[in-house]
DNA sequence: CATCATACGTACCGATCGGTAACATCGTCA
DNA sequence: TGACGATGTTACCGATCGGTACGTATGATG
């Protein structure tokens, strides 16, 4: 309403009911969970209607691989930002991002990680949800063997399995 | 058909429907996720009949809290089972069920700890499923804290809560 | 003004969800 | 035998699921 701006010249193909929905649904899947959402609700409370969602994504579960991807791109906004809040202390970093999630963790609309959630609501791995969460956690390992290399641990890769243990321990404590 | 035998003069209300029905919605909760199996799929693979289902259980959330008590069972199976494996040895104790954990996390059909995935499927905590869930969790810190308090740890609660976060790490990182 | 594509809404679909009513059947025990 | 409790059978319910065919508003361009 108060928005009245032309559309600009963004390369952008989606406009607002995509993002609308797009917010939507990343909120209500992180908060109750994706199977117990219905795409009724999500457009509902998003003020749109269910073709508009089918406009933009092919199925439900391509909206939810795409709130995944979302989340996923958070993370890596979190988790890069401490590397330049602690340049070339990789350590700092990692005990930065620790800090940052233990406080996180502690609220009380904290619900875990979505990514491990989405694993545990799909366990199939060719489910478009799961495919996203288990690529992403090959990826932080991948992330987590290059910082304890770099931290010049004897045994990088068994630091990074204890440093992934600890995170997702961190992830499921946070969410009773 | 191969099994002839009477129902013995065994205590136990219930008989062989209920009991068919209690342990293939443990295998399919537990393999599956609760939400994704329905009541239908559950009584085909039992063999036996809705109605049945319902004779036993008051609804399928019902169903789900005591596939929960069941899994919890198990659970205290194996860690006392510890006790009794290292008796007076607390540290033994904690390591026997941590190495016995890392063996199943490591198998192809481990899918987590079934609790923790309720709890992330039903956050609310007014459900059935979830107050099992929670409970339990809390049973195991308060169990945990004993132990490390007879270790004779500075600071036992820290400790337990530590060893909290690397079960839980475990159980995640397992199922995927 | 007419055109035309884009974006959106109304109304509906078949399938499946959890759950139930009513009745037939079986085995057990008195 | 007769009565009873547990189970199976069949058919059904309203609600909700994910998904879609089709018409309508809007806004820029000729």
């Amino acid at each position: 309403m108060t928005d009245k701006s032309p559309p600009s010249k963004s390369a952008e193909p989606k406009l607002r009911a995509a993002e609308r929905i797009r917010r939507t649904a990343h909120e209500l899947f992180y908060r109750e969970g994706i199977r117990a959402v219905g795409v009724d609700e999500i457009v509902t409370r998003a003020g749109v209607t269910k073709p508009s969602l089918y406009r933009s994504y092919a199925s439900k579960d391509e909206l939810a691989a795409e709130y995944l991807r979302d989340y996923e791109a958070a993370f890596w906004e979190r988790f890069d930002g401490e590397a330049q809040v602690h340049p070339g202390d990789t350590r700092a970093q990692l005990l930065g991002y620790m800090r940052g999630l233990s406080t996180r963790a502690t609220k009380r609309d904290y619900r875990g990680c979505g990514l491990t959630n989405a694993a545990v609501e799909y366990p199939h791995s060719d489910h478009p949800a799961r495919k996203v969460a288990q690529t992403h956690k090959r990826k932080l390992r991948t992330r987590l063997v290059e910082m304890t290399t770099a931290m010049g641990a004897r045994r990088p890769d068994v630091l990074a399995d204890g440093l992934l243990l600890l995170l997702e321990g961190a992830y499921a404590s946070g969410l009773m």
